[in-house]
DNA sequence: AATGAATGAGTTTTCATTCAT
DNA sequence: AATGAATGAAAACTCATTCAT
């Protein structure tokens, strides 16, 4: 991204620009009505242009991922404004940045499989996406905590983690609806509201409490 | 033409139940080393055995992962039996049902994936074991919701589907443990407790189109 | 499966027998649904026995083909004797026993290619069968020759193979009927009559190479 | 290889084009040897490429069988032009395209075949070349049928599936030759001659004389 | 006689990725 | 920069036939 100023030539930068975004595009009606498995070389030729081509622009799936992800970036922020703009509560703050986030993760079939991997491997295009999102969710939910509209355990990863696993349950073509609203339900149940006292299995018998 | 019962009357079956051991011993271990996605004909070769002798006894992968998972059915049942026994708490009974469940669906790596498909195909042969399952965290929802431990709109398909996206997001080698347990407590503030509707990010009066 | 009832211990003949039959005419019902490439491990599955037993008494594909077309004899030594004893016209006698023959080589799809293969290779189950209708041929030739009904250079291998080509051009289902309608005609015209004095590409002199 | 004419403007292409040839010519030296049933990636591994660029190259078994063929279209065309030129008699003329033909058809053991179904499919890629021969023969049937040489009623279709026919007699190795050319001499009397009614066996009630 | 388990080579096809041009 | 050819390992599944029981 960052202008290597000089700008010698002409076309080269703008052609190649031309086509790595038509490849995006090509990409995202792809991924979107194939899922995120669809071969990469059927993009290409789709895309009118080599394998190599996609492959410079792109080095592998996780990458025109991520960029594929971060044209919807902007959405996302938008929307993250407009949330911290016109939201006083900063509960109801916190959930409708999960709803977001969570129609983002359900942007193509099998999206968020990459990104729960990206979670912990780093090393992957799309570790900084989500990293990005994990200190969003962390900002809302610490504005939530210090209201005491969220319990004090909680960390964004996991909510993140949550609104993930979410969107893994809806699955291929929103099946399974009802099954994603009630998990969504019974999360916000343990995010909200001050710090709990359910005796969770783990701790066996009576938890320490950590007001 | 069966009952010749009395004496020694079972030899070539006793060789075929050995192969069969012996192949389900194998995919046993080659899918906790390598994931569910590995190929079935390295399975075979690693047993042994012709290719076709796998296919004879498992036609598919969903059938091979399915008998696998009823050799750790009777655990789970020993399991399911104990709890009933010995917990008097009947919420405290779904939570340890709810555990004894996620263990189990982190077996091998990716195999949440499948039986969450077989929640909703409904042809594969996973999908009998996963009804049964979900019968039962049904019998477990309902003792809890009759003595006010659990709230009633929660369905027992739902805590079956919290649980295998809980170990969907363990993933491999029990990578994010801590968020998988923090979402298992979250999910359990979500079905303890009696009744409450839940006020979700759609009730909330400026966003509309997220019904 | 079926009833295999009875006591099972002292009729190995009748009960191979019953097997065979039983076999025989599964595989006809699957030759004909499915043309005569099916797996015979399917038709042993669909007759209720294990492979072994359909090999016992079919050692390959061709015996057992050659068994089914044996069925049909019966059907064909009918016709050819009705043909014979009702048909005073040596030549109409010929032209409806092609007829005849055409109909039998048509009853499974693809069953013209083992019949030309048994014609040559002479090691075949089905060799002895086409030789006899070859022979069945010539007799009807030859009374069409001795008539001047046809032509004295015709050999009775050369109608019988027309008749297995024309069934092969109607290939499955009977496609391309009017052709194989045509065909017949043409090779009617070149068999019927006096000997011919057309003068055939071969005879020509100016092409050498096309011996 | 060979020609490096002109300026060496086509690098890649050449290195493709060496390959595809090459390629084609270990697979007429393949289907020649087993028939045309052999295993691609046989002729792959023999042509020393990966089995992807062999299917990148002919996507299918018709495909490749396609090429084959179309090298061999030239020489047939050469012959065809020859006979218009050199032959004033037109059925003459008929006979020896057919006769051309018939070698051609039979170039591969088994390839009457494919080209059978081609003429029924019209999907496949030897469709097309099956259609320009029908066409050819059409032309030279009109001809012939101009000048009184050949019946009006028969199609050039018939001829060209007739042609089929007797290459499928032939079969591996030209094992039936005489039967062969005795079919094709049969078929020529019934194409052969001025208009004619011919007289099927079901139109046959009782033949008058063949005196 | 019957059974049905075992064999294991064999076929087609796909794809991510590299690399020569 | 772009191209698109080449790679070649995989993967899934089949089937005729044999053979131990």
């Amino acid at each position: 991204m960052s202008e290597t100023t000089g700008a010698r030539e002409r076309r080269p930068r703008t052609d190649a620009q031309r086509n790595r975004t038509h490849i995006l595009d090509v990409a995202e009606r792809h991924f979107s009505e194939h899922g995120i498995t669809g071969s990469l070389d059927a993009i290409a030729k789709r895309a009118g242009v080599g394998a190599g081509t996609l492959y410079r622009h792109f080095p592998n799936r996780d990458a025109l991922l991520a960029a594929l992800l971060r044209a919807r970036d902007e959405d996302l922020m938008t929307r993250r404004d407009e949330i911290r703009r016109e939201e006083a509560d900063s509960a109801a703050a916190l959930a409708q940045w999960l709803d977001a986030l969570g129609r983002w993760a359900t942007a193509f079939d099998g999206l968020p499989e990459p990104l729960r991997a990206a979670l912990t491997e780093d090393s992957s295009p799309l570790a900084l996406t989500c990293q990005g999102y994990v200190t969003d969710t962390d900002e809302f939910l610490r504005a939530a905590q210090r209201d005491g509209g969220a319990r004090p355990e909680v960390r964004g990863r996991d909510l993140f983690l949550g609104v993930l696993a979410t969107a893994w349950v809806r699955g291929a073509a929103m099946a399974d609806e009802s099954s994603a609203r009630a998990l969504t339900a019974m999360m916000r149940s343990g995010w909200a509201g001050p710090a709990r006292i359910a005796r969770t299995v783990s701790d066996a018998p009576h938890r320490p409490d950590q007001t």
